[in-house]
RNA sequence: GUCCUCGUAGCUCAGCUGGAUAGAGCAUCAGUUUCCUAAACUGAGGGUCAUGGGUUCGAAUCCCGUCGAGGACACCA
């Protein structure tokens, strides 16, 4: 039985303990999860906050729901700081300051809190001391680029479904970009501790396939030799048809030359899917993009899947006969009432009651949705986030009705909607692709700019907001281009560490050597600081899992990255704070064991991004 | 007309699910930079968080209204 309630509150219950002891080498370290540092006090003071209940100096089973703990917005408050005070005031019947004060007595014993300090209407802020931030780069180091692995997701499964782009032609960058947000979330709540299938649904049912299979008829004939001249309204005119056809004409010769519609068109729809499908997996092999699951539209409906489905919804009462009022706004010219099988949406929070059934009385796309939905769920996925392209922002209520309905309100659906992706090359819109037709493929933007620098660019925006992205800007060696940055911080610590090699040959600096290395010369402000951010990324991967929003990993490294080059250029204006001081080798080997470290958590988000890291700027 | 998303510095955007004096980059201004190769670094100025109410210890964040931008609006997928 897996319970999901502890999700909710933002400080995690959590079954290991964090050292406070100061020897680094000695931290237990099972299993490659680690400590988010503020999730541990939150279950410190959570502890101290019921023994104080039981000594009679608060109340019994308050409510800790609304308690958190995190960084303070300035850094000067101290290193971490809680509301406790202020959100517990009232059910205690105390005053925050009192509240405060209770726990700030447990605070000052313990070994790594430097200072306690009660602050404005009520906050509690504490400080710790440098050996407490040693202790968990020694911790990063063991953990290298796994660092920042979670256990929150306790293994629970979580279905994500993401492109979904209809098999009728190649992906462009529209799909990029839900390709993209799709694989990162997905790799970032496995590094949260989710158990994540990737799936793509298939539609390959409906008039699209067969307006598909009619445009692979035609470039057949052509391959034949046929002039077909140019091709007709409807049916889709892009030249990556050709090759379907060539191919099928070569599979078939002749045999569907002169055929009625009906006899060709079941054969060379499948065909024309299977093409189509191989086309879009190859578009998503350059990305990096993959699945584990690809699920058919057409195989689920013909599995009778669709009739079970709506069986279940109207054994619950949820589907009736009726008829709709006219949309609102333009009205299709074909417009007329009917009354139509309806699925009782509203009763679950949608604004209108929501078709099934055709005129012609096939099931609706949507009704295949709820059977496709349905059946995640029946496979294991409480958990289920759909993304999606801007233009499907419409169906997200009735689809998240529907996933409560045939799950009683047991499975949630989240859906990220992810907004246009507009491109532009020296400020001017980028042109369209003669190949594909009507838009730039994701091909072509590959090419132009490579696999990373699109992985990462899609990513540096909120999936509700809209990218302009410019195909020049990314090649800018600035602070303005974010994937440069981050990229170029990691580059520069790899050439501290050759350099390092250059100038004290005889040191040993591979992973076990930094891992063992005495990190008591660490004591600088800057470097304090570095270690800080560094230790932030555990909270940083669970909050940004746990809000499904990836794009929070990318500040974190361009952060990251401004706070490594403070520290380098440092070096510039003291040439004591250099990372490789020749004379001093003990020095120098806990400042590369802290250069490693950057190099392992830009190495780590770069990896949810499934972009690989550079180890030298050309 | 209804619904969804958005509105934060001159520009491009963050803002950790309600916290303290709202932050970055670009641009501007003033410094530094023959340095572990890097177009980099330090600092300053710049804000009625579109707007009017509400909720509470506390609101850019949640609720309602208004204005503005984009998108979607039986039977397509």
């Amino acid at each position: 039985m897996v319970r999901f309630a502890f999700r909710r509150s933002r400080g995690l219950a959590m079954d290991f303990r964090i050292g406070t002891d100061l020897e680094i080498n000695e931290q237990p370290f099972a299993h490659a999860v680690t400590m988010n540092l503020f999730a541990y006090f939150h279950t410190e003071l959570v502890q101290t906050l019921g023994r104080l209940a039981e000594a009679g100096q608060l109340p019994q089973g308050l409510d800790l729901a609304r308690l958190t703990v995190e960084p303070p917005r300035d850094p000067s408050h101290g290193d971490v700081s809680t509301n406790a005070g202020m959100v517990l005031s009232k059910p205690a019947g105390k005053p925050p300051r009192v509240i405060a004060e209770l726990l700030a007595e447990a605070l000052r014993a313990h070994p790594a809190v430097t200072e306690v300090a009660i602050a404005g209407p009520g906050f509690l802020n504490w400080r710790l001391d440098d050996g407490f931030w040693r202790a968990r780069l020694g911790e990063l180091l063991a953990a290298g680029a796994r660092y920042g692995d979670s256990a929150m997701g306790g293994g629970a499964a979580v279905n994500v479904e993401y492109v979904s782009a209809n098999p009728t032609g190649p992906m462009h960058v529209g799909h990029a970009r839900g390709a993209v947000f799709g694989d990162a979330l997905a790799s970032l709540l496995a590094k949260a501790g989710f158990a994540v299938c990737r799936e793509y649904y298939i539609n390959d049912a409906g008039a699209q396939v067969d307006v598909l299979a009619r445009s692979a008829h035609l470039r057949y004939r052509e391959a034949l030799g046929e002039a077909i001249g140019d091709i007709p309204e409807g049916l889709y005119p892009g030249d990556y048809l050709k090759e379907t056809g060539a191919a099928l004409a070569a599979r078939d010769g002749d045999k569907w030359l002169n055929q009625p519609e009906a006899a060709w068109l079941p054969a060379i729809r499948a065909f024309a899917i299977d093409s189509m499908l191989a086309m879009i997996k190859s578009d998503l092999a350059l990305l990096g993009v993959k699945h584990d699951v690809f699920s058919s539209e057409r195989a689920l409906s013909e599995s009778g899947a669709v009739d079970r489905a709506l069986q279940t919804l109207e054994a619950a009462g949820l589907v009736y006969t009726g008829t709709l009022e006219p949309p609102k706004g333009k009205l299709p010219e074909d417009w007329e009432p009917r009354p139509q099988t309806l699925f009782r949406a509203t009763a679950y929070g949608d604004d209108i009651d929501r078709p099934l059934k055709k005129s012609d009385g096939s099931w609706t796309y949507f009704a295949a949705d709820i059977a496709y939905h349905l059946d995640k769920y029946r496979r294991g996925f409480a958990q289920q986030i759909d993304v999606l392209g801007a233009d499907h922002g419409g169906y997200v209520k009735r689809m998240q009705a529907a996933v409560k309905a045939i799950s009683n309100g047991n499975a949630a659906l989240d859906v990220k909607i992810c907004q246009l992706v507009q491109l532009f090359k020296d400020g001017e819109p980028f042109k369209m692709s003669k190949r594909a037709g009507t838009f730039v493929t994701l091909r072509d933007v590959v090419e132009e700019v490579g696999k990373d620098v699109v992985r990462f660019m899609m990513l540096t925006r909120k999936n509700d907001q809209t990218i302009d992205f410019d195909l020049a800007k990314v090649k800018e060696e600035s602070r303005d281009n974010m994937v440069w940055y981050v990229q170029y911080a990691h580059a520069r610590t790899q050439s501290v560490l050759r350099r390092a090699r250059v100038e004290i040959p005889d040191l040993a600096l591979d992973s076990a050597a930094l891992l063992a290395a005495d990190l008591a010369p660490l004591g600088d402000p800057a470097e304090i600081a570095l270690i800080r951010q560094l230790a932030s990324w555990p909270r940083q991967v669970e909050s940004a899992a746990e809000a499904h929003e990836p794009h929070r990993v990318a500040f974190f490294l361009y952060e990251l990255a401004g706070g490594f080059n403070t520290l380098w250029h440092k070096g510039n204006d003291d040439a004591s704070l250099r990372f490789v001081l020749a004379h001093d080798r003990r020095t120098t080997l806990a400042r590369l064991a802290l250069v490693q470290a950057v190099a392992y958590v830009i190495a780590s988000g770069l990896q949810v991004f499934g972009v690989e890291p550079v180890m030298e700027m050309m």
